[in-house]
RNA sequence: GGUGCGUUAGCGAAGUUGGUUAUCGUGCCUCCCUGUCACGGAGGAGAUCACGGGUUCGAGUCCCGUACGCACCGCCA
């Protein structure tokens, strides 16, 4: 053993007591004849002490290196409230090296010098950083508590293949070519979706998986190609089973991580949180939702908002009250050229003083219009109201994306809260432009809402869903639904797809043949983890908390995967790669 | 697929209207210092200014392209 204790434990009563530690140099400060060494391990940092007898021990030890030493627990004179270890020290009288170090490239403290990409190509070093060590120990502790809540009511944990089928209907997978079948592939999982429900289907009943899950799709601040998903799924079971179960899971972490336990879970239907914050997953820490005000300027004398309504636009408006010392007319102009980004043409706006309007709709609206305005909104003194005039989805989207922006630059948010909420009865199709058909919403197994049975193929626009998310803080954190579970529905559902029976064999087959066998209602959910983890840790960064994240680019600059392979490989899989053009 | 921003010693940044030896902080090395904990003090080394091309008497600085990084839109059943 190269230690008996941690580099996180030792305090004042330990005081007298013989230790031997190892860990790696944090910082090594040289007072002449006296030598202070901070020691670093995963629990944490205790001074080392080399008096005048014992300083050539550590002459030529520098930051980083691997040490091992013995030596007696010690007060320190003045006491570092910083660190846990802080009253004490060990005055070492022995120090070997196990393993010496270069000059890091980094800084490797709390508060590093680097930049996030020198970080991910030496993430060894990132790691020993509290900031990420942290968010690790974070993620395991919270896996622990999941399998702990759901084991006690009787989900079992199955792995499921990671080598698997392709899915359509969905994102881009990730292939795998195969050996022994030479022209076929296999495929990483987008997510285990199939494979639980025919655990259900082999009664199963109750089940977990800590799962990985693979996509093939552009990155985000929030995504990586690869992530972990808790995986649920139940048998005879409906939405409030699920719920109730997915809430006792967050009880659970939010309890043991952050000492919560008031957490509220409202239920927002689709239709009203796009109505109201003009997205699907509203940050519901600060109010403002949107008000339609299409009614009031059907008839305007501002010819662009009556035109527009006209061919069908609809406008929606966004109070932030007393905020109109806080936006200037650079900020609405910068607004302006935001909301372009989703597709509106403009933003307008109108500030509210000393009982006068004045703003980029001043001069357009007549008075009446403005008092009406300012009626139906409950405008007062200081107020700022924005508007857009746009197709229903655009201006629902690009508002809401002012709501959330400007909640954020004018503190609206309250950091320290956690706002869930369910948002349920989701559309059944999306319209694909690019495919000129419906597609699935959420996922070609899931549900319509008992009401909207009769709409699946004749109305497909108005036709809801049974799936739901979980929200909390504006993230998605987690996307389920009640399934399908006999084969006319699911067949209906296929048809509105626009699948032939020859597609559908062959993009589902093994999955509709087993609906024949016996399939229980089920329902469930996928909750992402490092989303999760990211809202625990108060990162808005899904890289730091994932060991080992991929850039923008979907490229590992510690590896540099993904590389190049040897011509001998390619061979065996009868693969070619194109001279690209 | 698209938009925007960025790339200058190990790391993080500054660099004005194009002008001579590229600046600062930190880290690193050497020396001094017995109570530091972001120790302090003195000295030193360290840069093909991402890459390729162009404009110019002259480019870190202006233009074009490429690569990489970050964020966003599309995409993410």
């Amino acid at each position: 053993m190269n230690r008996d204790h941690t580099c996180g434990e030792l305090r004042k009563c330990d005081a007298g007591k013989h230790v031997r530690l190892a860990g790696w140099v944090a910082k090594r400060r040289n007072l002449g004849s006296i030598v202070f060494i901070d020691l670093r391990d995963r629990y944490g940092i205790t001074q080392l002490t080399f008096d005048e007898s014992h300083s050539e021990l550590v002459k030529d030890i520098r930051n980083e290196y691997v040490i091992e030493v013995e030596g007696t627990v010690g007060i320190k004179e003045t006491a570092n409230p910083k660190l846990e270890t802080g009253e004490i020290e060990v005055l070492a009288e022995s120090c070997k090296v196990l393993s010496t170090a270069k000059t890091t490239p980094m800084i490797i403290a709390d508060e590093t010098d680097a930049l996030e990409d020198i970080r991910l190509k030496y993430r060894y070093l990132d790691i020993r950083r509290n900031p990420i060590k942290e968010k690790l120990l974070l993620r395991d502790k919270v896996t622990t508590i999941v399998r702990k809540v759901l084991h006690e009511d009787d989900f079992v944990e199955v792995e499921t293949p990671i080598l698997s089928k392709s899915t359509p209907e969905g994102a881009r997978d990730y292939l795998v070519p195969s050996r022994l079948y030479k022209g076929k592939f296999y495929a990483l999982p987008q997510s285990p979706q199939q494979y639980k429900q025919l655990l259900m289907i082999g009664g199963m009943d109750r089940y977990f998986q800590i799962a990985r899950c693979f996509r093939d799709e552009d990155l985000r601040a929030d995504r990586q190609p690869e992530f972990t998903q808790i995986d649920i799924e139940m048998s005879f079971a409906d939405e409030e089973d699920i719920f109730c179960e997915v809430e006792k899971v967050m009880k659970a972490i939010f309890k043991e991580t952050k000492g919560i336990d008031n957490l509220q879970f409202p239920r927002i239907p689709y239709v009203e949180a796009m109505d109201l914050y003009g997205s699907d997953k509203p940050d519901l820490r600060f109010g403002n939702p949107m008000c339609d005000v299409t009614e009031l300027f059907k008839n305007s004398r501002f010819a662009v908002f009556k035109n527009s309504i006209a061919a069908g636009a609809i406008i929606k408006a966004l109070v932030f009250k007393g905020a109109s010392d806080k936006l200037s007319r650079k900020k609405f102009d910068e607004l302006t050229e935001f909301v372009k980004i989703y597709k509106a043409k403009a933003l307008a706006y109108l500030k509210y003083e000393n009982d006068a309007f004045s703003g980029s709709l001043n001069n357009a609206l007549p008075d009446e219009e403005k008092q009406a305005l300012r009626d139906q909104l409950g405008l007062e003194n200081g107020d700022v109201v924005l508007m857009i005039a746009d197709k229903k989805s655009v201006a629902q989207t690009a508002l809401g994306a002012v709501r959330k922006k400007l909640g954020e630059e004018l503190g609206l948010i309250n950091k320290s809260k956690y706002c869930f909420e369910w948002i349920t009865e989701f559309p059944m199709y999306e319209y694909s432009e690019e495919e000129n058909r419906w597609v699935s919403a959420h996922h070609p197994f899931t549900a319509p809402r008992d009401e909207d049975v009769d709409k699946l193929i004749s109305d497909q626009a108005n036709c809801y869903s049974r799936a739901y998310d979980l929200v909390l803080n504006g993230y998605e954190l987690l996307s389920g639904s009640v399934r399908i579970h006999n084969s006319e529905m699911q067949a209906k559902v296929f048809d509105a797809l626009g699948l032939t029976k020859e597609q559908i064999r062959n993009k589902f087959g093994f999955f509709i043949e087993a609906f024949d066998y016996g399939a229980p209602p089920h329902c469930g959910v996928g909750i992402g983890l490092e989303r999760l983890i990211m809202i625990l840790s108060g990162t808005d960064n899904i890289k730091d908390v994932v060991a080992f994240p991929k850039t923008a680019t979907a490229y590992c600059l510690m590896s540099d995967a993904p590389n190049t392979v040897d011509q001998d490989q390619l061979d065996f899989l009868s693969l070619e790669i194109k001279k690209s053009s």
